[in-house]
DNA sequence: ATCACAAATGCGACATACTTGCAAAAAAAT
DNA sequence: ATTTTTTTGCAAGTATGTCGCATTTGTGAT
């Protein structure tokens, strides 16, 4: 995916935003890592050029607009992705490891759910999760 | 499910605890309840009778014990339940309301997997969740 | 029934993740 | 260049959950 500056705000531009240098590079991270990002891991990343609630302002703006997706809370984080390979309904699986928090999609497992909800509920969207270990935390 | 007072103070000692009041009246929610329950569910539901830190460590030495299940983890509120219909590996599904905030055990709905989680991962529990409306809030 | 002791509770302080108000700075419009 | 709008940084606030510690409670022994 292509990923200098200048596309990166055309791309901004594109969806309603102004290219902002903190925009242009949160998303840049987005499309680099190919994976779904927490607001302290992009932090971490991108050190102290922006400010905490800047990232937090970016990563619901980019939601909204569907540049992001948020892609799967735990008790700890949310984790933010690219909409890639998800629906608006159907979010593809995600793996998270308790020990370090990591998320990773996971693309070559498939779900299939079967049966009724229940009368009078509206299903807005599916969230699959395996929650174990990591091969970094793996050997403890 | 018997739900008297003796018979709740019972289970408990059978599990290791004292027979403390809050820890009879949460018991005795859940079991009334049938459904998932957060710390601030049940605090509406019992007053001001139970300190908020007492009731989470109710909760997380009911689950420790095995006598509740941590059921699912949105970004808001843990809610727990009674093992009832779930392995250790395998936690049946649920719904949650977008807007309420209230969570379901979805009986009649089956989930199959197929496929790899990837190479040094360890899968440990598995999490299925569907977001949306509760007959409550779907007419806005 | 009373007592002694371990365990549980209430309370306040703390932790973390996230949100909001507001003034300053940056971008866009004129 | 000047005005208007949007975005940002900073600090304070909210929501959920945790912890230490003095006080209270349940329990088993007397
Ligand atoms: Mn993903
Ligand atoms: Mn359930
Ligand atoms: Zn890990
Ligand atoms: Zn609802």
């Amino acid at each position: 995916m292509k990923a200098d500056r200048t596309s990166l705000s055309d791309l901004l531009r594109v969806s309603g935003f102004k290219a902002t240098e903190g925009r242009v590079e949160v998303l840049g991270l987005f499309i680099k890592a190919g994976r779904p990002l927490s607001q302290m891991q992009i932090m971490e990343m991108l050190g102290p050029r922006l400010d905490r609630a800047s990232v937090y302002r970016i990563l619901s703006a980019f939601t909204e607009a569907g540049l992001l997706h948020m892609a799967y809370v735990d008790g700890r984080h949310r984790v933010y992705e690219l909409p890639d390979k998800c629906g608006h309904s159907h979010c593809h699986p995600h793996f998270s490891c308790r020990s370090c928090g990591m998320t990773a999609c996971l693309e070559d497992f498939q779900v299939k759910c079967k049966g009724s909800i229940g009368k009078g509920f509206v299903a807005e969207r599916q969230k699959v999760l395996i929650e174990g270990l990591c091969p970094g935390c793996k050997g403890k």
